[in-house]
DNA sequence: GCAGTATTTAGATGGTTGTCTAACTATCTA
DNA sequence: TAGATAGTTAGACAACCATCTAAATACTGC
């Protein structure tokens, strides 16, 4: 969950994709598979990914699992990449630190 | 210039530390390269990477490279990121769009 | 034009990554 | 407990990437 980790998770095409659909709620694997033309272990790959990251939080619920958007974490992402830029320039709402 | 050009440049940890540099201002391709424990060459590797994202801006001064950030395009990267959040959630101050 | 300095380009190499197929684990239901 | 469904893990492979050395380009000053 280093911030190596975060910003090796979203480089992808895919992964930020699936964070996206992740915003209008909770998707199990199944779900979020059919919307990529790709194989479900593919998936599993990406999920693995994004987990390590810490980006998205799962919770099996029986043979389904449901993958969560950790918006913590994604905000701290930007609020890195914007402590990129000179002081002052750019800051979001009620940002911490 | 893609918003993948984007992604991946800032996927390095040396390109992010790059931009971090830049920070304070405009530096030479030599200033930049003596802050890090690499050659020359994959320094300006670097500088190609991240001048394809348009992330930075090189100028030819004499003999020498003056690299300086582009605050535009790095804003646009956090405003990226920030649209993987549900919406409202968090939001650069001035944000465009 | 030549020597020296600054930087990039070319080509090679080892490591990482996204993808696949096949096999495995976990859960549910009959 | 057997079969079906949902998802992950293992292993292989091609493509990509960061890095290196060596060579080339661009500019300056003599």
């Amino acid at each position: 969950m280093s911030t190596q980790d975060i910003f090796k998770a979203i480089s992808d095409p895919t992964r930020r994709q699936i964070l996206k659909l992740l915003h209008g709620g909770s998707r199990t694997a199944g779900q979020l598979a059919e919307a990529f033309d790709v194989t479900k272990a593919s998936m599993s790959h990406h999920f693995a990914v994004l987990k390590a990251a810490d980006l998205i939080r799962s919770e099996r619920r029986g043979q389904q699992i449901v993958y969560t958007l950790n918006t913590t974490v994604l905000q701290d992402a930007a609020t890195l990449l914007l402590d990129l830029l000179p002081r002052g320039l750019a800051r979001p709402r009620g940002a911490r630190r």
